[in-house]
DNA sequence: TTCATTTATCGTAATATTGCAATATTAAAA
DNA sequence: TTTTAATATTGCAATATTACGATAAATGAA
């Protein structure tokens, strides 16, 4: 199929993996370390960053845009990219409740 | 394509982005948050948990074996799956890394 | 051995993702 | 207005993912 019943799952279950799933591709990891780090944060220094062409760069910030990671704001001719840090609160609670529940309930 | 260049980036980026592939599925958050939370971690009970199909839910367990999530013991007739908290460290440290780089470096 | 139970695998249909060339759009500069 | 530069969109080919019925494999029980 290749479809995800997603209406068979909570609405925490589906934020959740729509989030992973936008992280679960090295571009965009890349695309996010680079913003991370760099002091730049215009688009075509990431394009020229990146070892991929302009359009695939485009839809991999497309689709950290629709996730909510980042955000992108008009600067001139350019547009500048930022993360969002505040839609990845939901990731950082759920890593850091694993860390905990696992200790309390560790069978093997 | 379909097919992800994962020669162009790095052992790092792509080690997380497959983590993140991993958890990138409401199911498979849906198996851990079991893991986490009931006293069982037997596999014909996440089956009889959730709404999907034994042989669906047996690939998705997959999925998060082959991503070194989860692990799984014989135990008689049945097996147990377990969270491997271990190999989350990375993502751990990937996430509360942003929370101080983003912090330090925020230009948005 | 035969049966029942549990989990994995195979095969396949439907759909999604990745990557890029070509092209469109947008807005500043000349 | 025309040109230039920066991004986005479209269209498409190649491949991956999701889901499940059918079936296999493994192991304990009768």
């Amino acid at each position: 199929m290749g479809i995800t019943k997603s209406n068979l799952f909570s609405e925490h279950q589906n934020q959740l993996s729509q989030i992973f799933k936008a992280l679960g591709h090295p571009a965009r990891i890349a695309i996010l370390e680079y913003l991370l780090t760099a002091k730049s944060c215009i688009c075509g220094d990431i394009v020229d960053e990146l070892p991929l062409a302009q359009p695939t760069i485009s839809q991999h910030l497309k689709e950290l845009k629709s996730a909510g990671i980042i955000q992108g704001t008009i600067e001139g001719t350019s547009i500048c990219y930022c993360i969002n840090m505040q839609h990845l609160e939901i990731v950082k609670v759920f890593i850091e409740g694993m860390s905990v529940s696992k200790i309390e309930n560790s069978c093997c």
